[in-house]
DNA sequence: TTTAATGTTCATGA
DNA sequence: TTCATGAACATTAA
């Protein structure tokens, strides 16, 4: 479910729904979720009386600011929240709810996911961009921190499948293998594509429709966003704006040929033969 | 029964 | 050391 835009989407509503709000108790259902070399007994005892100051976003990681700490929070696949005010908290957990956040007031928020890949990790307030750096994490594909000519240098040092490239959040972060197949078809580039054989026309094309891909799905609130909200799922409406994930056997909105699917990296990629040619 | 699924990190080998 | 590839994590649905 998650990449840049519906991890954007998920840390709007948890502002909305949880700034503020004062931590009383946390229950762990599935320890592994928790990134920590305590026990979870005090791993959770330590955000016990902790208030919800702001919830950030790096790449795809949500920065939950407490009072004493950071939470950082990753929904890698499936991972998502739900938040119940006071006179709606269930009664009965749900099948896939690791984590539970008892707010003072009585509401709850939950951490809900079904494939159990999300992590979550306490950091000191002062190893935020520590930990970011330590993971390598490249600029956030927006105009002014997306820097063309280190985006250049970055695919020029390396052979790999442009598609791979894009992936591993290291020229930019954000991408995920919805987008980059997006992202990819509107700038008509193969997926194979070796990074280092991409021309510099090719290059520019790619960042301005990373940054646009990107910034219309977060306007729309992404594409398939489930999230926080009792039973209220709203879905992102760029689900309909996909011009080729998804879209295996059927026409190329820009000229018929039917949309293949391969294997890049070991995911599932979409692309149209004609219109992303291999070589130039 | 087999395969693939919106992601990252770790192990292995070149 | 660095880079590239593939497995692991765990569950569901087609």
């Amino acid at each position: 479910m998650p990449e840049l835009p519906e991890v954007e989407a998920v840390k709007q509503g948890l502002n909305q729904l949880v700034q503020g709000k004062v931590i009383q108790q946390v229950t762990v259902d599935w320890p592994n979720i928790i990134d920590t070399t305590l026990s979870i007994e005090e791993w959770g005892r330590l955000l016990q009386n902790e208030r919800i100051e702001k919830v950030e976003r790096r790449g795809k990681y949500l920065i939950i600011y407490l009072t004493h700490w950071a939470l950082i929070s990753h929904l890698r696949m499936e991972g998502k929240y739900n938040f119940y005010p006071k006179a709606q908290v269930p009664h009965q957990k749900g099948k896939h709810i690791h984590v539970r956040f008892l707010m003072t007031d009585g509401s709850q928020l939950e951490y809900d996911d079904v494939r159990k890949f999300g992590r979550m990790t306490l950091i000191d307030l002062q190893k935020v961009s520590h930990y970011f750096e330590e993971r390598k994490l490249g600029p956030e594909p927006m105009e002014e921190q997306f820097a063309l000519a280190d985006f250049t240098t970055s695919l020029k040092k390396t052979k790999r499948a442009i598609k791979t490239v894009l992936l591993d959040q290291k020229s930019v972060v954000g991408l995920g293998n919805i987008y980059v197949d997006e992202v990819l078809f509107r700038s008509h580039i193969h997926p194979e594509t070796k990074a280092d054989q991409l021309t510099l026309s090719q290059i520019e094309t790619l960042r301005e429709q990373i940054i646009q891909v990107l910034q219309e799905a977060t306007a729309k609130g992404g594409s398939t966003i489930r999230t926080y909200k009792n039973s209220l799922d709203e879905s992102g409406q760029y689900q309909e704006e996909l011009q080729i994930y998804g879209r295996t056997g059927e026409p190329c909105l820009g000229c018929q040929t039917p949309v293949e699917k391969i294997k890049v990296g070991g995911r599932g990629t979409h692309y149209c033969p004609k219109c992303q040619p291999l070589n130039t």
